[in-house]
Formats: structure tokens, C-alpha cells, sequence
DNA sequence: ACAATAGTGTCTTTAAGACATTATTCA
DNA sequence: TGAATAATGTCTTAAAGACACTATTGT
């Protein structure tokens, strides 16, 4: 009979970004047992003598094995039962972290979420979850542009509320919202040379204190 | 040196419900050390061998301790740490449930939340992270009916909206929105004699499914 | 009949969708 | 100068707030 204190606590961390190929996840390839050389997300144990909280172990597993540093986490939800580690029955806090592409590392595995699947343990489900509550989140709040480099202009940030929500709010009724609700703060200055280096030029914004606000609306599909 | 297997792995529930006295917490007196006589949120360790998950340790715990049975957890988030049980480092995984009065045993210890402090370990914590967690929701969702008795009449529902966002919105619109959203759905009967034996009956709802919807817009406080 | 509560109708106001128009930059 | 993209303006439409009004029930 197993007692409660043979059960095996980990952490588990979803980083996701935006890429010219759509919203992506950073991986690790498992060096050991069990599912070697499968790939799964960056995760650990959490180690009661290093790790004050779940979140601590979270970012200390980022740290050491992918080089990741500097990430705001959120816990996404926890995960338990006995036969999702084959070592016993676990107990994972998995979080989730909304970063840029440059915050990757050189040789960080990052996969498009779409093309993701056979992940090791449960972590296609975790990733399923994170990626429903990402969405979720993105109709009423200014996550996607933790997704994206900062200062980003306008035209960029409306191209990842597109890519994330898979549909195009109007642009016009995207800026007024926006820039009505104080999600994002003008930094003063202008790109030149728009996106592609073509065409007019966008003043940039940035998340003011880096974080991400809420609106009170939803953002709906434009029929366009 | 303490290894990742002495970690203590543990559930614990926020049953809420409304009363005449506003928004209330399902609580136990802790019986054995530590914090013995102390009042708690009902929760228990994780029996692996019991527990096919935290949800399902969270329901036998409930069932067993306090009586309460067939009730919808949600998860909240799990609390981590070397402090906050004196037995050792510990991660519980939190849940919220919103139930109605009826729900609630004849003898369990149902204490408005605004009574609540100096519960054991960081029980104060889990209780406040799930009080905001319902009145975020409860903007945007039919969460407050899961707290009153079903089926129920718009006046009541508006009611409930009314304590938990500590607001009244226009009752007009309070009805349009609620309605229109189809968040709950008529009885096709009528409840004789008002809230209070006086004055007109209602018509009653349920919500579809049992389930709580959500919206796509807030609401606001009137100006009234 | 009257008091009390439930429910409806409608006017005003706000804000979102649609889309034409203007502005700026680079080749 | 023209192509490409950024930004603004304005008309229409949908929906929320305000609030007067009607409806139903119990005493």
C-alpha cells in the first residue's frame, strides 16, 4: 500500500510564443527515463530544500534546463493521478508563461502548437489546456501582446489578436477599444518602415509595467 | 537533506454558498494537531491508493468529513511551501464548489465569509483567492445561481448577482442580458407569493445542465 | 381596494461594426 | 509619384442604462 508521502511532485511550464508560424511552444527532448528521447515539456521536481513554492521550482527548471530566465508564470491548473508518471502517482502544478520569441533560447526546440502531438506524460492535455486558457484569455484581456517583441506597433499587436483567436476583428474597432481601455501605453517614438520595411511607418506601444490587463469586453468576429 | 517523496500532497475545498448573511464558507473544526480546535477549510491528504485524482480525493474527503455529497468542484490552484504545515513542505490542490444552502448539513459550521480570519494553516489565503475567484466570475457568468436554491425566480437571481458583486444593476437590463444569453432557462411554472409571501409570484429557472454559463460582456453598476 | 412584488416597454446613450478617407513612409 | 501600410473619421447598428408603466398575487 502507498502512503501519501510516496507521491512524486513535479512542475511542468508551458512557454509559448508567436512566430511567423503561429502561435508555438518551447520543448524539451527527455534525456532519461522514462519516455528518453521523447519530447515533453520543460518540467522537474519540485526540490523541498531549493524551491519556496511550485513557482520557484518552475522558474528554477527553466533556469537550468533550458536556459530560460526573467518569465512571468501563472499556475494553469494541477495534474495528478497515478498513472500519468509510470515512476507512481504524481502530483504536477503545471504554469503557463506568455513570452516573445527573443526570450527563447538559440537552441530552444520550439514547435508550432498545431503541429504538437505525443508529447511524454499527459503533456499534450496540459498543453491543450493552456493553449483553451491562452485563447480564452485573449478575447478580453492584452495577453496576446506578451506573445510578441515589445515596443510593437499597432498593426503588429492586431496581427497576433488574429493569429490567436483565429479570426479578424475590425481594425478600426480594434484600435478604439485598445487604446480606450489603457491596455497598452504609447512609448512616443515611431518604427520606420512598417513591417516588411514597406509602407508607413506605426508608432510603437508597450504593456505598461509589463503586464497584461483585462478588458470588460470580448472581442467578436468581424464578418469581413 | 528532505527528498521530493516527503512532500506532503493534500486537497482542500471552498464550499461557498448565500444566506440571508450574505456569502458564506463551509468550515470544520480541526479535531487532531496540528492546529487542533482550529477552524479550517475542510480538506485531507491524497490517498494514492484511494484517489484516482485530486478532484476525487477532494469529493471522498468531503463525503467523509463533513457529509456533503454529488457537488461540482472546479479547481482553484494549488498553495506550496516549506511553512504553511508544520508537518513539512506541503502542496495542496485547492478546489471551490458553489452550492446551495440546501447543500449544506443541518450541524456543518457555515460562517459568512466576512466573519472568517485566523483559519489554520493558509486557509485565509485559499479563502480569499476563491472569493475573488467567484466575484470575477460571477461578471460574466451565472455563477450566482449555483449558490441559491433551483429553481428560482429572476427577482431571487438578481439578488444573489446584487450581494456577491456588492452592486445593483439596472434590473431591466439584469433581466434582458440574462435572458437573452440564455443562461437559464423557465420552469414554465410560477412560484405563488413572491420572495417574502407577499406581493406577486414569479416564474422560475434552473440553470440548463446544472451548468454555469458564461457571458460575453461585465456587468456594470447603475447609477442608481 | 390596496400594498407589494414581478415583469414590460421605450427612450436615451454608449460603444461596436463597417467602411470610406486621409496620412506617412519607402522605392 | 505611386505602392504599401498606418491612422482617422463618420455612419450605422446593437445593446446597455434609465425609468416609467403595466401585471399579478395576497391580505
Amino acid at each position: 500500500m502507498s502512503r501519501n508521502r510516496d507521491i512524486i511532485t513535479t512542475v511542468d511550464v508551458v512557454i509559448l510564443t508567436l512566430t511567423q508560424d503561429g502561435l508555438c511552444v518551447l520543448l524539451t527532448e527527455r534525456e532519461n527515463a522514462p519516455f528518453q528521447c521523447v519530447r515533453a515539456l520543460p518540467g522537474g521536481f519540485i526540490r523541498p530544500d531549493e524551491d519556496k513554492t511550485a513557482e520557484d521550482a518552475a522558474l528554477r527548471v527553466l533556469a537550468q534546463k533550458i536556459g530560460v530566465h526573467d518569465v512571468h508564470l501563472e499556475q494553469l491548473m494541477s495534474f495528478s493521478g497515478p498513472d500519468r508518471d509510470p515512476r507512481g502517482y504524481s502530483v504536477s502544478v503545471a504554469h503557463i508563461a506568455l513570452v516573445p520569441p527573443s526570450v527563447i533560447p538559440e537552441d530552444g526546440l520550439l514547435v508550432p502548437v498545431r503541429n504538437v502531438h505525443g508529447l511524454a506524460f499527459d503533456h499534450d492535455e496540459i498543453l491543450a489546456v493552456a493553449v483553451e486558457r491562452l485563447r480564452r484569455k485573449s478575447a478580453y484581456s492584452s495577453a496576446p501582446a506578451a506573445l510578441i517583441e515589445s515596443p510593437f506597433t499597432l498593426p503588429e499587436l492586431y496581427g497576433a489578436y488574429s493569429a490567436i483567436l483565429g479570426m479578424t476583428p475590425d481594425p478600426s474597432s480594434f484600435r478604439r477599444k485598445v487604446l480606450a481601455v489603457g491596455a497598452i501605453t504609447p512609448t512616443g517614438t515611431s518604427r520606420p518602415g512598417g513591417g516588411q520595411g514597406k509602407g508607413r511607418g506605426g508608432k510603437t506601444y508597450v504593456l505598461p509595467n509589463e503586464e497584461v490587463r483585462t478588458f470588460d469586453i470580448t472581442f467578436k468576429p468581424s464578418v469581413l
